[in-house]
RNA sequence: GUGGGUGUAGCUCAGUAGGUUAGAGCGCCAGGUUGUGGCCCUGGAGGUCGCGGAUUCGAGUUCCGUCACUCACCCCA
């Protein structure tokens, strides 16, 4: 273990051979699905001025409250790195006119929140979002939670279930608050001590509570959309009927709470039994930000690729990397160094993967070491060759050997690769 | 922010009621084969016992603090 000295600050972690591999494969797959999709890719600075946040995200929820990792610059800006994905894009939107206006972008990119770190939880995790930008439509959230459902799938992750949902307008927000209070607060005594202190904060957490009390209570309750105008009910029920088209198979959950203040109408939530306590995969949702003078709709989800990792590996499909031709260069006699450097580039520059010892170790070590790495094929080069002019040739899976050329061991070399 | 569990070699872990030079397996390096990997045998390197303090003749072992990991609450992807 050792000190202190080399560990990343709490709930941060390096990212490092041989898991990175994974990681790249998973983000290659997901870039091909979202290509296909007509999406592209968006890289927006880590940091943001803090009222990009606090304005779109909402100043009164946790996240801004006390998640964020708020900093000042030298000349007394206040910044904070990013918590999420959507505010900087919407930013990017904001500062482009018409643009971006019908916009499909994404991003796969690091956030930081400041919490407690725990079992799919961590300070610095990585989300892959996307948002399609635009004014309601029920076809595009529906097509949006496809394209989520494909990126699943291409991973070859199962197992995952859809939690659907809906705000409702803007106008709708107040109304469905204050619906669920008056409601709530005569049954206050049976709900837990939590649920009390959300009844003010956050009512709608209180439908989510796990507590058995609590969910007594709730499961007696009219449904969100009971408090909805006409059009909020039509608008969810417009998205089903895509989704039931698309054959996409969801639960209508009223339960359903999102945590950001810019939601509106159409949310959503994908979870994984695999995950324990935090088992939410991705989650998303209509929305409007307002950006200075301008109001950006549209909507998107953020997935946790961290937790996207975690289920997988529960599923046991971790991926055995592809085998392709590997060359070891052996060489014998440090003088042949060089000479052996210079082949192996010539093999690199014609597209063949070669790799060497480059310290002068003994035949054994070199063979060793091309074992392990998982060389295909070893090519041995020390005084007699270089006398003769050729090269042993050996192909490590049957570990048969032969003396060839150099015009036949780049083309037996370059036919494998 | 709150609570539980954990912290001994690169990795996975043993370390008995506190006692002298802290162990194993795997991995790594080397030799057994004057130029040949995977198996086998032999040897070797590698440890501020997370860090700091306290108790004691003596602490990996007890106590306090601290840092980190981990799980849960809160909140959320």
């Amino acid at each position: 273990m050792g000190s202190d000295d080399f560990q990343p600050i709490q709930g941060m972690s390096d990212l490092a051979p041989p898991a990175i591999r994974r990681w790249q494969k998973l983000e290659a797959q997901a870039r091909i699905v979202l290509h296909r999709y007509g999406y592209e890719e968006i890289r927006t600075p880590v940091l943001e001025k803090l009222s990009v946040f606090e304005r779109s995200i909402g100043d009164t929820t946790d996240i801004v409250q006390k998640e964020m990792y708020v900093l000042e610059d030298r000349g007394g800006r206040k910044l904070a790195l990013r918590p999420e994905g959507t505010a900087g894009v919407m930013r990017f939107v904001a500062g482009h006119g018409q643009d971006f206006q019908d916009g499909r972008l994404y991003y796969i990119a690091p956030m930081f929140r400041c919490e407690r770190p725990q079992a799919g939880r961590k300070r610095q995790f990585h989300q892959l979002g996307a948002e399609a930008i635009g004014t309601p439509n029920a076809r595009v959230d529906a097509e949006m939670i496809a394209m989520q459902v494909h990126l699943l799938h291409d991973w070859g992750l199962e197992g995952a279930s859809i939690r659907l949902n809906t705000r409702g307008e803007p106008a709708d927000h107040a109304a469905v608050q204050q619906g669920f209070r008056d409601l709530l607060r005569p049954l206050a005594g049976r709900l837990c001590e939590d649920c009390r202190r959300r009844m003010e904060t956050n009512v709608l957490r209180v439908l989510d509570c796990k507590q058995e009390g609590c969910r007594e209570v709730v499961k007696d309750l009219p449904p969100v959309t009971s408090f909805m105008s006409e059009a909020s009910r039509a608008y969810l029920k417009d998205v089903c009927a895509v989704l039931d088209k698309l054959e996409i198979a969801y639960v209508l959950d009223p339960g359903l709470v999102r945590g950001l203040d810019y939601y509106r109408h159409t949310v959503w939530e994908l979870t994984h039994p695999a995950l324990g306590a935090q088992d939410a995969i991705s989650g998303g949702g209509r929305y409007g930000l307002k950006m200075g003078n301008r109001e950006i709709e549209g909507v998107g989800f953020a997935m946790g690729l961290e937790r996207v990792m975690t289920a997988l590996e529960s599923r046991h499909l971790d991926d055995t990397g592809e085998p392709g031709t590997l060359v070891w260069l052996v060489t014998l006699g440090d003088e042949l160094l060089d000479e052996n450097l210079e082949l192996a580039q010539t093999l690199r520059m014609r597209g063949i993967a070669c790799r060497m010892d480059l310290v002068g170790r003994s035949m054994k070590a070199q063979m060793r070491a091309a074992g392990r790495a998982g060389a295909t094929h070893v090519v041995i080069r020390g005084a007699s060759e270089a006398e003769k002019g050729v090269y042993q040739l050996k192909t490590m899976a049957d570990g048969v050997q032969r003396e060839v050329t150099l015009p036949d061991l780049m083309e037996i070399l370059a036919a494998g690769a």
